[in-house]
DNA sequence: TATTTTTTGTTGCAAATGCAACTATTTTAA
DNA sequence: TTAAAATAGTTGCATTTGCAACAAAAAATA
């Protein structure tokens, strides 16, 4: 039991690690490629939706979000409809990061699933994609201050 | 593409989240459960193997090894055969903690596996095995300031 | 054997992380 | 319609994280 999340955290951490080293070549600190692929590929969310999405504290996000404003790789609007809530979008600085994000995100990805047949790569992103699904509830109540029993 | 490491980026944050905060507890800091299991399960490990094994940085691995035995949870031992090496083993409050961190991970591993069958459980942690293996070889290359190239 | 390289461990420093605690809107419910 | 709850965002503060840069021992190589 338990070895599947560890193997997960295992890969997890490896792949960060991986990223965080080649992104500084763009002037992307720990963590923000996170953050900036998001932005440009779903532009106007909002900084606590994307939060959610990353799976992120969100005061974290909000520091991380802050420092890719202030090195001009994004930039927040004001919603016209929601005095609350601001829009992120990338600038074109962002815009053009994003190709060379991708490019490094898809390479590990085929590094990831080196020696996997058509068929294993399809049931691995299902299966993976449920295991998200399942513990991405308890996330959400375990960050609300709720306690799991067990 | 790139789409299933985003998954276990997703699942390995949310899971460590609901860990750190659960611990807490057990008066144990962020990240410290990883290494504290790998050391009761592992007794007479050096740091620079544990770091490799959770894929930390070796100087946060140091320093959080250094708190868990600040705090009382583990022990350094010096190795008879070989000076440079310091042997890691539980003190019995660190044996006392486990089978909480136990139960614990392994409630998590429940809950990240609801609705799967046997087969399916197998299938995840063997595609997931070799996804781990893949991607261990290039962190070790890159964290060793080596270029990837793509 | 002597020298070079690798392994293991440490500390300084700057930055990221996340819990509390707070404000201000918006939504829900009484 | 008003009061209460939820949502979105921010800042203070303590802690963790990780790159440099270093020292010392052990292993590999000349």
């Amino acid at each position: 039991m338990s070895e599947i999340l560890r193997e997960i955290g295992m890969i997890a951490r490896a792949l960060d690690s991986i990223s965080n080293i080649e992104f500084k070549e763009y002037d992307l600190t720990k963590g923000q490629y996170l953050y900036l692929v998001r932005i440009c590929e779903n532009p106007g969310i909002i900084q606590e939706k994307l939060a959610e999405m990353i799976k992120v504290d969100r005061t974290t996000a909000a520091r991380a979000i802050k420092k890719l404003e202030m090195n001009g790789f994004i930039e927040k609007k004001d919603d016209l409809h929601n005095k609350k809530n601001k829009n992120l979008f990338p600038t074109e600085k962002g815009k053009n990061v994003y190709p060379f994000i991708k490019r490094e995100n898809d390479y590990s990805d085929k590094v990831a699933l080196e020696g996997f047949t058509q068929e294993e790569t399809d049931t691995i992103l299902k299966l993976v994609q449920r295991v998200r699904k399942n513990i991405e509830a308890d996330w959400e109540f375990v960050k609300k201050g709720n306690k799991r029993n067990y």
